[in-house]
RNA sequence: GCUGAAGUGGUGGAAUUGGUAGACACGUUGGACUUAAAAUCCAAUGAACAUUGCGUUCGUGCGGGUUCAAGUCCCGCCUUCAGUACCA
């Protein structure tokens, strides 16, 4: 009896399905298991071999865990809402429902063909009402939720309202909108209830937000940040925009620290979990508050004031200070004795510069300034009322003295300073300095290097930041409006494809250092990111490189606050960073310099340090931001989730649970509407009537109207008599992650219509024990599940705050795509017109084409190469192409390239035509793999009845030696572009599902790419062959009940062991292996008994269950072998009483030797040592030393 | 740039706590069976040298190191793939 594959698995599949075989049930006396897939999306295309691999190993696992006594639960479904299907309507008319029914058609049939153990009587779609209502329900409790920071965890949204009864929001830790305004009890309960829904809305879980989004034009939808790669989306390669819209959104930064967390707690592969954390984007710093200076003084020349900013002159002014401090007055020098060395308790500056001019003495902590009016320097003469205005303009306390009164009674002078200093100590600090507060203008920096803050030069803001038009002064506001034009016009793409170029422009406006007082002049730069932390940075060019490049590209000072002599060993002591080639970014080796009271201190230190001494200022606290962003919720599309909600007076309402599921309305146009609106918009019954708790037309909505963007333009007559009580439901749908967040728990109990699944289910399966599927989903599916997950979690809803406690990614098979190899010629053409016809040409207006035109091109010939002879003429050169060819081409170039490169002119025979070949090159064209052997052999009259063949009927094959064509091979990703697809129901009719399933674990590690080659399953096909073999020969049934030999009992347990092993370790490549190596191994043994030949089949059955399920029945079983148990290892079957030890002389292995185990180490040495082959490797040689482990190896050194 | 993973025959890939590198397959070559092909079976197959056999030398991306012994551990590079990208 021979082994008829597909006999054998029809009727086993149909075995299972008919006896609900897997199917789980929600109690057992068992512990409970849950193997779970990722779903797959059923497209158009149908499963190549590439999809079933996950299914295949979460199958095995499942089948084993069976076997060893555990009550799984191994559910599959459909994802089945998506874009595919409506692009399909949209071309074709057809419903996506259809469409979609018809594809998991296919899918189920494909599924069912490779004998996966699904229990399919908890199938779920989540395109199905009766599943989509639970979405929808989901989507209600975010809405009635907030995060509470206090106790970290959502609440219900009433606890919140009660809060602000009590006491207004003042006091809230929630998670919420940055624009909240602080408000009382007694205001909240004055607000209307529009007022208070608006609130709300900014603390709810899912809100309605005019968000920046990103806008697809070409999809005419949104797309979250995770749909769009390289800022094009995802599916299409379209250009996305940033646009502001009316959303929904995902409040899932709220959950930025638990989601981090809770990656600790779960055996997920480390990379994804490194993706998900760099997506979390956390970062550890301060927010720093600046305030901005008032924009200019009005000496009407826009001088800035400024500690050595200076003006035009400023290195005039130095020159001359210099000279002046060198030269005092008699009084000057007087006063200096008594102010210098911090006298007064206040450290004073003589000769400085301010602004334009320079004053006698300043303090310039307390922005005292003392002038002594002299006689003898002509200078100091000129000063006038005009100045000290300046100077007390910008904040200064202008006193003076004459000199008789400095000469005369210094005592008094000393006395007057010391109380004018008292005066602006007891002021407020904000008093003396009301800089920007006359404005109120600040700017909020988050930073990451609090420690660098005496290193910042100059502040830039994002172009698009709020500020920026406000503080630009009059005079650079051409060139910052002309700048912020520019970045508009660059698209996204643009601006990330080139990082290099450095621009920016310079405000004209100053902010002042929180701790030096010191202005800092204020840029704008698209190299700050409006959409992260607050759209501006405090700019250290000696500590972070970019804006250590803007400032050397700008010209902007970069002091230097490193200690670099005590970093770097040397002992110059902090050289100017000016001279360095980049910033100083090593924060594990900083000691702090120039930096006040963080000098000396390393980076935790002054972190630290400068946090507690910006809180004290009350400009800046400790701060974490999180990169990651909350997620739109909200599509413009059909064939997705309709929201639970109508907007009364333009604030959106939340359907009762008990009127779920809102199910999608029909609509003649799956596209946007003429006005702009989502597809939904097309409905003729989508309005939501209050009184009935029904789907209305929308007749019977009276003057609502919405906007482009799907949101409702309140009108005044808008309010509950005037509708009726019908209101406009939301027009957009939910994007394709809802459905998916969810439908892991919705298996436990997926046929339950009052609960989303009962808390005995829940409290049965837990979560998911094994979930297999790609990596892909790192960022979308997965951590918004997660998100989920925990938020039920915070309901109380289920267990565990992780859906999935091990996940396992799984590598991409790739295709191996088959090349040919056309001749393509590089050509030049030039045309030149003939001196006869030159007149004729002058008389038209193309004269300047026509006197002399070149056209280059390519042209692809009707020669094609094989793999080799191609090789060969890319070794030997081009110039070893056979003549004729080239003359053929030549002739054929003639015939293809016009007669005058100019359309439209009569003069085609005039023109001249000069035919340059410039270059020959073969250019790979894809060929269906189906159409090659597995010898790599081209069937040319198949490709050439093959519809792409088509435009190769004229084309000569130039094939090797032998006479076959063999074609070339490329690595890809399997796609049905490369036309590489290897469909798996082929593989099936051919060798069986038991030789795919066994061959797809058998290329390789599960989690790694891999090529597909279909060459290569003559490999397992052969090896269930023989397994067969040792079961039925040609005389039938061999399998007998005699005693097993000692060998084959070895096999079988050593069998056991490895395979048990390699489940548990998900190694099923290595296991395959060892099957190979038993059944080998039992045929040599000539092994037919019973006792070995039984157990075997449960080892191979979770990898080849129709075989194991035909040979078990041959056996005599009449309950399916699915509910065996597992073979128990017996170590005494193992246990050896010799070992071929290997002789390894200075670590190389030169013989071996068959020794008993239990020989002792010198009887081991004498016994080695004697050896012939010992003394013919030491040559004479005493060895100096005997390495002997025993059981395992010698080695001998010498 | 940053982060992560990985480099082993012609190919996919094995190799436990450092202990016989290349298991198991594919492919290739030779042979048996056959009119022939397919299928099946047998043998060889890391490279080089030697071939009358016994063999010898070199070999896990590169260069060092630790060790009796390194694919495996340590240091420094190179390459490939993936993720991410002005994240302050």
């Amino acid at each position: 009896m021979k082994y008829h594959f597909n006999e054998i698995e029809a009727k086993w599949q149909k075995y299972w399905a008919e006896n609900q075989t897997f199917k789980a049930e929600n109690n057992s006396e068992k512990p409970k298991y849950y193997v779970l897939d990722m779903f797959p999306y059923p497209s158009g295309a149908g499963l190549h071999v590439g999809h079933p691999l996950g299914y295949i190993a979460s199958d095995i696992y499942a089948r084993y865990k069976r076997h060893k006594g555990f009550n799984v639960l191994h559910p599959q479904g459909y994802d089945s809402f998506g874009l595919p299907a409506e692009q399909y309507a949209i071309q074709t008319g057809q419903h996506p429902a259809i469409t979609t029914e018809e594809n998991i058609k296919t899918y189920r049939r494909q599924l069912d063909q490779i004998g996966f153990s699904f229990d399919w009587s908890r199938e779920v779609r989540t395109s199905d009402p009766n599943y989509y209502k639970w979405t929808q329900w989901i989507f209600i409790q975010l809405f009635n939720s907030w995060y509470n920071n206090d106790v970290d965890k959502a609440e219900n949204i009433s606890t919140l309202i009660s809060v602000f009864e009590k006491g207004g929001n003042a006091n809230v830790n929630a998670a919420c909108d940055d624009n909240i305004t602080i408000f009382t009890a007694e205001a909240w309960k004055n607000y209307s209830s529009e007022q208070q829904q608006e609130i709300l809305l900014k603390y709810r879980l899912t809100y309605l937000a005019e968000t920046e989004v990103n806008w697809c034009p070409a999809l005419g939808t949104v797309l979250a940040n995770d749909e769009i790669v390289n800022g094009v989306s995802e599916r299409g390669g379209h250009p996305v925009i940033r646009k502001k819209m009316m959303q929904w959104s995902m409040r899932i930064s709220a959950y930025a620290e638990r989601l981090l967390q809770g990656l600790d707690t779960i055996d997920w592969p480390e990379p994804l979990k490194e993706i998900q954390r760099n997506w979390i984007g956390k970062s550890v710093g301060a927010s720093v508050t600046f305030k901005v200076l008032s924009p200019t003084l009005s000496n009407g020349k826009g001088v800035v004031p400024g500690y050595m900013t200076g003006g035009n002159n400023s290195h005039l002014l130095l020159e001359r200070a210099k000279e002046m401090r060198a030269n005092p007055t008699e009084a000057e020098a007087a006063l200096w004795q008594n102010l210098k060395g911090k006298k007064l308790d206040s450290k004073f500056r003589r000769q400085h510069i301010i602004g334009d001019y320079i004053v006698d003495f300043v303090c310039l902590d307390k922005k005292l300034i003392i002038e002594v009016d002299g006689k003898i320097h002509d200078s100091q003469i000129e000063e006038d009322a005009n100045r000290t205005e300046i100077l007390e303009n910008d904040f200064y306390k202008v006193i003076r003295f004459k000199n008789e009164e400095v000469l005369g009674n210094i005592d008094e002078v000393l006395e007057k300073i010391s109380k004018e200093l008292a005066e602006r100590e007891s002021i407020k600090r904000e008093q003396v300095l009301p800089s920007g507060k006359d404005l109120g203008w600040e700017i909020d920096v988050f930073t990451t290097r609090p420690d660098t803050i005496f290193g910042v030069s100059f502040m830039t803001l994002a172009p698009e930041h709020e500020l920026v038009a406000k503080i630009t002064t009059p005079e650079q506001k051409a060139e910052v409006e002309a700048y912020i034009e520019a970045t508009a016009k660059r698209s996204e793409r643009d601006r990330m494809a080139d990082v290099k170029t450095i621009s920016g422009a310079f405000t004209g406006a100053y902010a002042e250092h929180p701790f030096s007082k010191k202005p800092i002049p204020i840029w704008i730069g698209d190299y700050v990111l409006a959409g992260y932390g607050t759209g501006a940075v405090m700019s250290v060019p000696c500590g972070d490189q970019r804006d250590y490049d803007f400032a050397k590209y700008f010209e902007i000072p970069i002091p230097n606050i490193f200690d670099l002599s005590k970093i770097k060993g040397s002992s110059e002591s902090s050289p100017p960073l000016e001279e360095l080639e980049e910033a100083f970014t090593d924060k594990d080796n900083t000691i702090i310099a120039n930096s006040g009271f963080l000098n000396g201190l390393n980076y935790k230190q002054a972190v630290k340090r400068a946090i507690y001494e910006l809180e004290k200022l009350g400009q800046g606290k400790g701060k974490t931001n999180y990169r990651l962003r909350d997620a739109v919720f909200s599509r413009q599309r059909y064939w997705g989730e309709p929201f639970p909600v109508y907007y009364v007076n333009g604030m959106p309402q939340m359907i009762d649970t008990e009127h779920l599921p809102i199910t999608l309305p029909e609509v003649e146009k799956y596209l946007p509407t003429e006005t702009g609106e989502p597809p939904l918009g097309n409905a003729t019954h989508w309005a939501w009537c209050t009184k009935t708790n029904k789907i209305v037309s929308n007749e019977m909505l009276k003057q609502v109207q919405h906007d482009k963007n799907g949101s409702v333009i309140p009108t005044e007559q808008s309010d509950e008599e005037s509708h009726n009580g019908v209101y406009p439901l939301e027009l957009n749908t939910m994007p394709g992650w809802a459905g998916s967040s969810q439908y892991f728990n919705r298996y436990m109990d997926p046929h339950n219509d009052t609960e989303i699944f009962s808390q005995e289910a829940i409290n049965y399966w837990q979560q998911v024990d094994l979930y297999i599927g790609g990596s892909e989903h790192a960022t979308g599916h997965l951590l918004y599940s997660r998100f989920w997950q925990k938020f039920m979690y915070d309901l109380g809803l289920v267990p565990h705050d992780e859906f999935a406690k091990k996940l396992i990614n799984q590598g991409m098979i790739l295709g191996t795509s088959a090349l040919i190899y056309r001749l393509d010629v590089e050509f030049s053409v030039d045309y030149k017109i003939s001196e006869a016809s030159e007149i004729i040409a002058q008389s038209t207006s193309h004269l300047a084409y026509a006197k002399k035109a070149t056209q280059d091109g390519r042209f692809g010939s009707n020669y094609v190469f094989s793999k080799n002879r191609k090789n060969e003429i890319e070794q030997k050169g081009y110039g070893n192409i056979d003549k004729v060819i080239i003359e053929k081409i030549s002739k054929k170039l003639h015939e293809i390239t016009p007669n005058s490169p100019v359309e439209n002119i009569e003069l085609i025979n005039q023109f001249e035509k000069k035919i340059h070949i410039v270059g020959l090159i073969f250019s790979p064209i894809h060929v269906d793999v189906s159409l090659v052997n597995s010898s790599d052999e081209l069937d040319i009259e198949a490709f050439k009845l093959h519809p792409m063949g088509k435009d190769y009927k004229e084309v000569e094959f130039l094939s090797e030696e032998d006479g076959t064509f063999k074609v070339g091979r490329e690595i890809e990703k399997m796609s049905k572009r490369w036309l590489n697809v290897v469909n798996p129901e082929i593989i099936c009719s051919d060798y069986g599902a038991d030789s795919l399933r066994l061959y797809e674990m058998f290329l390789g590690p599960l989690e790694q790419y891999k090529p597909w080659n279909t060459a290569g399953i003559t490999g397992v096909y052969s090896f269930l062959k023989k397994l067969w073999k040792l079961y039925f020969d040609d005389n039938g049934f061999k399998v007998t009940e005699t005693e097993p030999s000692k060998e084959a009992l070895k096999t079988l347990h050593k069998t056991i062991k490895k395979v048990e092993e390699d489940i548990e370790n998900f190694s099923f490549n290595t296991s395959v292996s060892t099957f190979m190596i038993a059944v080998n191994e039992l045929t040599a043994q000539k092994c037919t008994s019973r006792e070995i030949l039984e157990p075997l089949l449960i080892l191979i059955s979770p990898y080849a269950p129709h075989i194991a399920e035909e040979l078990w029945n041959q056996l005599g079983h009449k309950e399916s072998i699915s509910t065996a148990a597992f073979p128990k290892f017996d170590e005494s079957h193992l246990v050896e009483s010799t070992k071929n030890y290997p002789i390894s002389f200075n670590g190389k292995m030169r013989f071996t030797m068959e020794l008993p185990l239990d020989l002792s180490k010198d009887d081991i040495e004498a016994a080695v040592m004697a050896h012939e082959k010992t003394k013919e490797q030491l040559q004479g040689r005493e060895p100096k030393k005997v390495i002997i482990v025993p059981g395992k190896i010698v080695n001998i050194v010498g």
